[in-house]
Parts: structure tokens; sequence; C-alpha cells
DNA sequence: CGCTTCATTGAACTCCTTCAAGGCTCGTGG
DNA sequence: CCACGAGCCTTGAAGGAGTTCAATGAAGCG
């Protein structure tokens, strides 16, 4: 029993494929360059060329782009067993700003150690990028919350999505999950003011829905806040891939 | 001098990487099996496992999810060149739908072909991953407009992007373009109504920017309509994929 | 102990929606 | 050939969801 089946990559990557020992030894090795980020350092700028990808071990970062007059719009957050930049590493391109929330640790992974993984384990490239295309739906979720949901509903939504992810790396149930976004946060990847997210988080806690308090979510009662939010969570697991 | 140099698909892909003989004949081949579809025939439905991709060969096309109170979202809207449902014929899923907007012509793809031109000519493979990249980078900037941008410059953004999309594939200029979408369509794109749509393209069209009359986009002002929507088209050209 | 960050609440305002009505164009059938 | 309906565009008036401005409190930190 190795301490690389209890990564959160690992943990993610199993509920796409079973993993082979072999598979499970490519991991490891990933895993091998341990790096450790300051909260509020950027990790990546937006602009620049990128070097290295990065797979979360632990703490929560966010990717996000800002605009000329300096409002910001975050367009997802990274918790443990996600990639930051792996699009970005494999096309020389970054086109927004990697931002770590709280400490993080994170194994860096140069553009050639992935190319190898993905020449010499299919089946595990097959799950990164089953991985990745998970990540793409939930960028087009977010893209109609913003579009076609009120402030409720986003929110109702952003909370359960949020739950369902922690919960495939095992750091959140249908009871609720730690969390260390701030209100600014929320209101930054909602398209909303932190003044408005205040008055909403308000108004689900007063409804007996959710509580967002103290770095926590409580889900007070899951089934009335998954009807509000309209919430769906097939988009998020997916049938198997097509490489065997 | 072979007709598979002219086709969008194929300017698109010339932008990204200069093909060799080889390479093009690839491509003809990849335009085998051509198909029409009516304009308002969904092309893929929203949950549906999916058997086949396309390359958009003529016509327009949109891709959007529909919520349970009949709102719709448009997500992106597909041009000659574009490929459709690439992600979801690679990993056997759908999470959207795909709508032609007047009637279009397609080569089918399927999963077996694409998985050939993969192995058989890598960097065929890198330009049609990079040309995906890019939609996907399109896809948060569009996020970004929805959450952070107020409606003028939403529409401003939108109609630059879309001009310099077409002009990739040779069907726009910095004159404007030719463009078959309703005040409807802009409205589930933009989140909108369309009654504000109407309002909007007025505004604009008034102050001189752009003018959206009778299927024509016409930019009567430039590099105005680009300071209101802070246009950067970085985003869209890319530098070259990693590789050769 | 003062400074910064985050949360909270009220009041005024505004951007966009909703509701409603009317116009234009085009294809279809009487 | 004209009537009629369907789809799209246009405009006004009223209402509402979310913003902006402003002020206060609480907690963490050097």
């Amino acid at each position: 029993m190795n301490v690389i089946e209890n990564s959160p990559f690992t943990k993610k990557l199993s509920a796409f494929a079973t993993l082979s020992e072999d598979e499970l030894a490519v991991l490891e090795r990933l895993h091998q360059r341990r790096r450790t980020f300051a909260a509020g350092s950027d990790l990546v700028h937006q602009g620049q060329p990128e070097q290295a990808a990065y797979i979360l071990a632990a703490g929560w970062a966010c990717s996000y782009k800002i605009q000329q007059e300096g409002t910001r719009q975050i367009v997802d957050f990274q918790i443990p067993g996600d990639f930051l930049g792996l699009r970005s590493v494999l096309l020389r391109t970054s086109d927004h700003s990697i931002e770590p929330i709280v400490e993080i640790e994170a194994a860096e992974v140069l553009a050639d150690d992935l190319l190898e993984v993905f020449a010499s384990t299919p089946r595990l490239a097959a799950a990164i990028l089953w991985a990745a295309s998970r990540d793409e739906a939930m960028v087009v979720e977010h893209l109609v919350g913003l579009g076609r949901r009120d402030a409720d509903a986003r929110m109702a939504h952003f909370l359960l999505e949020l739950g369902a992810r922690l919960a495939l790396v095992g750091m959140g149930s249908k009871a609720g999950y730690t969390c260390p976004l701030t209100q600014y946060h929320l209101a930054d990847a909602l398209g909303l003011t932190a003044v408005h997210v205040n008055r909403v988080l308000r108004q689900l806690r007063e409804a007996g829905l959710v509580t967002f308090r103290d770095g926590q979510v409580t889900f007070d009662n899951f089934d009335r806040l998954v009807a509000l939010a309209e919430f769906d969570p097939g988009y998020l697991d997916q049938a198997g891939p097509i490489l065997k």
C-alpha cells in the first residue's frame, strides 16, 4: 500500500479508470517535484508563457482574468487533485492568471514528463484528458449560470457543484464541506458584488437551505437546494473513456 | 492545386502550422463523408451519446444548453472550419445540444478516423488540438463577458470576436461580415433579452460604432469599438504548438 | 494598539427585464 | 392576387434584480 494511492489526484483518476501497479508508479513519479506557494502570490500570470503545469496536492487555487478597469472574473477554482495549467503547458500559452487562495502544495509537472506519460501509459493519458474534459464541462456550466440563472440559483448551483467535486476526492459530503473562500471570491466567480453575495447568502441561510459561515458550508436542506439550483450532476460523472 | 486547400478547415489549420502534401491528403480523406442538415434540426441533443463529430464546411451552427424553465444559453457559435463535437466524440459524452442556424454542410468524422489521424500525423493532431484549445479560450472569454461586462461592451466584444474568427477563414475583415444570426440568437448568447439586444444594437449604431442589419455586420468605427469592448485578440492567435 | 481584511446592513439608483403593442417581410393557401 | 399567419424587429412604460455608496463591526496580525 503506497502513499500515492491516497493522493487526491489518484483518487480522482480512480473514479475514471481502475489503475494498475505500473500506472500508480508513473503517478508516483509525477508527484516527485513538490513545491509550496504562498496565498495570493500568482502562480501563473496572464500573458506570460508558461513552463510547467502543477498537480494540486493540498490547498485551493483559482484561475481568473482581470479587466482593464480592474474588475476580476474567476473562471474556475482548483481543489486538491486538480491540474493547474494542463492545456497551457501543452500549447505554450496562458491566457489567464492562477492564484493560490491559501498556501498550496503542488507537484510540478514539466511538459516532457507529461508527453512521456502520454506515450507510455495511454490509459493514464485518457484518464487525465477525461478529467480535463470534465473541467471544461464545468466551465460551460458556469457560463450557463452567469448567463441564465439569477443570483440565488447561481449561488446554490455553485455551492452544490463544489460539494460534488470535493466529495470525489473525499473532502466533502451531502452534509457540507470546509471552504476557505471569502465572499469576495464568490462575488468574482459568480459575477456579482460582494455586497450582494452577502445578501444572497443570508437569504439562503434564512430559507433553511444552506449555511456559509466561518469557512464551512453546511447543506441544511440538500434536496430543496438541488431543486432551487436545478442542479443536475450529470456533467460531472461521465461514462468511460474511449481508450481502454 | 487541390480543392482541399481552399476548405475553411484547412485555412484555419494552416494558420497554426504549414501543412505538408501528406497532411493535406489526410485532411482530404477526413472530408469524405459529406452530409447536409436543415436549419433548426438538432444535430446533437443534450444527453444523447454521440457517435460522430463533424467538420463544418458551410453554414453556421450553435451549441447551447436548455434550462428547465425553457431559457436557453448559447455557449458558442460554429462557423465554417470549426469542429463540432470533437471532445464529445473522443470522450463519449455530450452535455449540450448543437443546432444548425442555417442549412449546413458538414463532413462526418468517426472516432476511429480521428484516432488514426492522431496516430499517423502528429503535427496535424497538434494543429487540431490547438484549434480546440483556442475554442476553449473563447468560451472562457465568453464567460468573462457574461460575468463582468455590461451589455454594450458584451455586444461589442462578441461582434469583434466573431469578425476575427471569420477573418481567419476568409469570411470577414475589419470592414465587417455577413452574419445569419437573429437578435434572438444574440440574446441567448449574451445572456440578455431580445428586447434589450435590440436597444443595445440601436445605441451602438447611433454612436457610429457598428451596424447590425439585414444579416450584415458593418464596423463603422473599428478602433472605438475595440476600445469600448476592451477587445484584445491575443487569446485568438496563439504561439506555436509544442509538437513539431 | 492601530491596520488591514472580511462581513454586514441600509438607502438610493440603474441597468436590464417584463409586459404590451405595433410594424415589416415573406411564404402559403384560398 | 390578396389575405393571413409566422417570424423577426422595434419602441414605450413600468417594475425589479442587482449595484453603488456609505458606514459600522468583528477578527486577525505585526
